[in-house]
DNA sequence: CGCATCATTGAGGGCTCTCAAGAACTGTGG
DNA sequence: CCACAGTTCTTGAGAGCCCTCAATGATGCG
């Protein structure tokens, strides 16, 4: 699904496709030799379970390429995705030693992990990792709070808009497209996995998917592949103030 | 509603309520004595509006006693709260020159208030403020989750049991109570207020709390006041995995 | 080609919303 | 102490959105 580059064994932070975004990015070089010490990568299959909640976790770590998402499940199976994670994001929360969420590869994904006790024990040291960490984590909180609006009080529609946005907007980020040019980019989820993370049914996820195509928002080719024609009428759709 | 103490000009943070809890938690004597050089109290009447969103933030702070909420508003009026904010818990976030929430009192509220500017550099020098910071992010994010999946998943009754079982075990913490005796307390929240949590409207929320007192899982006293004969019954209504 | 997975579409029902009226509580002023 | 407005809350009736159940269609892989 993405491009995922051939790693084999141990990999040179410094050549890192997330050297400076992920909890690393402020690292001076000790200090990521530091890290290098403790690191090791893992590679999950798409579909894979990459930890279950309530599993001891023994290290936490970075989404090197590749997809994975958080959820939560009830008795009676209901399930919620809470995050999606994206290259660069952090998994695992120092100092708890059991796993909160279950975390699942929705693509092939690679990951660099750390020892949890050492990683720890770094972050008591060095204020890099922790102050670049605290800056993440703020960020996810006011990700996962705009998200509280759209599972709140938006429309099946505008959900779907949501969603087609946010991964709009990080792959217009992405490719530095020009501001008028189609966005064109691979729906990374299932149906099934839109609608976990968006409060609806797969079906519900369907029906609104194909009345945005019906009326023009977006373009299909295939089940996967998304073209947005004109980004502020999708931004519109779902419901956020735009301007303009 | 809430008791508050009466605090006349500045007072001094060896005898603060929130002392354990707060931001400044983990600070020696010579920390705190920086923070109170750049601390000042601010009190706020119920129903007063805090801080606007995209308002510009000159401060940070936490909030001493009372209970205020955080708050997204589309154009066309949808809100949805976003936060609870109770006694310790802490407000703005450090290097944003701009508030993302609208902040309100639900009842007085005392606030102790850092400058801004001193504040970040006291971060930068002291590593407790910004561990502590970083161990409150992540609950907060946490329980963004958790609200998540009450967002996403839970039906109306299980919405306003999950509420009501948040209060219930705060108050239980707060007052130590035994097990088995049933809990009191007073709801912080107008109707209004609980819809706007659980991306409901105001008659949902009456009807469903009028249905769980005529099921016996709550009973009231007025409109505030409820008691809980059985806490795990309400735990089961709120479809929580409560366990035994 | 057949099977498995994923997605689409339809019909009907239920949960929650909308609109509306009235009741209960609160504070003010006579 | 009571009258009265203003706010908050409750309750009802009907509509609409989304869910449930079900069948069919596409896609990929052995």
């Amino acid at each position: 699904m993405l491009q995922e580059p051939i790693l084999t064994g141990t990999q040179n932070c410094a050549e890192c496709p997330i050297r400076h975004r992920a909890v690393c990015a402020r690292c001076e070089t000790d200090e990521l030799q530091r890290l290098e010490e403790v690191k090791y990568y893992r590679r999950f299959e798409a579909g894979q379970t990459i930890i279950w909640c309530g599993d001891r976790m023994d290290f936490v770590g970075s989404v090197v390429s590749g997809v994975a998402t958080l959820s939560q499940t009830m008795e009676d199976g209901r399930t919620q995705m809470v995050g999606l994670l994206l290259p660069s994001d952090f998994v695992g929360r120092p100092g708890r030693p059991v796993a909160a969420y279950d975390v699942t590869a929705t693509t092939d994904v690679l990951m660099c992990c750390f020892r949890k006790a050492p990683f720890e024990g770094l972050m008591a040291d060095t204020p890099h990792i922790a102050h670049r960490l605290l800056e993440m984590t703020l960020d996810e909180l006011d990700a996962a709070r705009e998200w509280m609006l759209v599972l709140g009080r938006k429309t099946a529609r505008e959900k779907i808009a949501s969603l087609l946005s946010i991964i709009a907007r990080r792959d217009a980020i992405l490719h530095q497209r020009s501001k008028d040019a189609p966005v064109v980019f691979d729906l990374p989820l299932t149906r099934e996995a839109m609608a976990d993370y968006l409060g609806l049914t797969l079906e519900t996820v369907s029906r609104q998917v194909s009345a945005l195509r019906k009326d023009g928002v977006i373009s299909l080719e295939g089940k996967r592949r998304i073209t947005v024609p004109d980004l502020s009428r999708l931004l519109d759709e779902a419901g956020d103030d735009s301007a303009t």
